[in-house]
DNA sequence: CAGTCGATTCACT
DNA sequence: GTGAATCGACTGA
C-alpha cells in the first residue's frame, strides 16, 4: 500500500543528468498510472540505457525523426514507441536536453492496482510476470503512442508520475548487456547499460539479440 | 516507393 | 527451443 505523503513528484533535476546516472537511480522508484478506473503503481526492478548521439543501439542515433522526437525534448517526459506490430514500450528522457539519450523501463512489480493490471494483462501467468518485460510492463499499465510526450515530474492530475520511492541500496543494483540489442552480449560488451536488482523474481530474463530470419 | 526488420511476446514442441 | 504474429518507421534506389 502506498501512504499519501509518499506521493511526492520527483523533482525535475532528477533527470537532467547523465543517462548512465538515471538509470541505475530510478530502480526501486515508483511510477503512478492513473487510468480512468484507478492507479496502478510500478516499483521499478529493470531499466536500460539509451545514449542517443554515441549509440548505436539507440532510436535517436541516426538523428530526430516523427516518432523519436521526445527523446529530443525536455528530460522528465515520456517516449513512447510503437514495435513489432503489436507492442508498445516506454522511455523516461533524460537530460541535458537535446542529447537525445533515455531510459526504457524493463520490469517492475505492481504495488498497487493490481486488478486492473491484470485486466490488461490476461496472459499472464502470475503476478511476477505482469510487468516482466518492456512490452508487458507498459500493457501492464495501459501506456500507448497517446501518452507519448507526456511529462512524468507534472504536478496534479497527471497520467502518469515518476515519485520518489525507497531507492535501491546501489549493492543490490547489478548491470550488464542491454537484452535483444544487436552488438550487445558479444565480445566487447561495449554498453552493458542494462541496470536490474539483485534477485528479484520481477526482473525479465535475458535474451541477446537474434535477427529475424526473412520471411517466405 | 517497395523491402526490411525491430529496445518483443506467446503458443507450441 | 523454435517460429509466428503484425505494422509502421526507416532506408536506399
Amino acid at each position: 500500500m502506498i501512504a499519501p505523503s509518499d506521493r511526492t513528484p520527483l523533482h525535475r533535476e532528477f533527470f537532467d543528468r547523465p543517462v548512465l546516472e538515471v538509470a541505475p537511480d530510478l530502480l526501486g522508484r515508483l511510477l503512478v498510472r492513473t487510468t480512468p478506473d484507478g492507479p496502478i503503481t510500478l516499483r521499478l526492478t529493470e531499466v536500460e540505457a539509451y545514449d542517443g548521439p554515441n549509440d548505436p543501439g539507440s532510436h535517436a542515433y541516426r538523428g530526430r525523426t516523427a516518432r523519436n522526437g521526445v527523446m529530443f525534448g525536455p528530460p522528465g517526459h515520456v517516449y513512447v514507441y510503437f514495435t513489432y506490430g503489436m507492442w508498445h514500450c516506454m522511455n523516461l528522457v533524460c537530460g541535458p536536453e537535446g542529447r537525445a539519450s533515455g531510459v526504457l523501463l524493463r520490469a517492475g512489480e505492481i504495488v498497487e492496482g493490481a486488478e486492473l493490471a491484470r485486466a490488461r494483462r490476461p496472459s499472464a501467468r502470475s503476478d511476477k510476470e505482469l510487468a516482466k518485460g518492456p512490452a508487458r510492463l507498459a500493457a501492464a499499465l495501459d501506456v500507448d503512442r497517446t501518452l507519448d510526450g507526456t511529462d512524468a515530474c507534472a504536478v496534479g492530475d497527471t497520467s502518469i508520475r515518476i515519485l520518489t520511492g525507497a531507492p535501491t541500496l546501489p549493492d543490490q543494483v547489478r548491470n550488464g548487456p542491454r537484452t535483444g540489442v544487436a552488438g550487445e552480449g558479444g565480445c566487447g560488451q561495449a554498453h552493458p547499460w542494462r541496470f536490474w536488482v539483485a534477485d528479484d523474481p520481477t526482473v525479465s530474463p535475458y535474451r541477446a539479440h537474434v535477427p529475424r530470419r526473412r520471411r517466405s
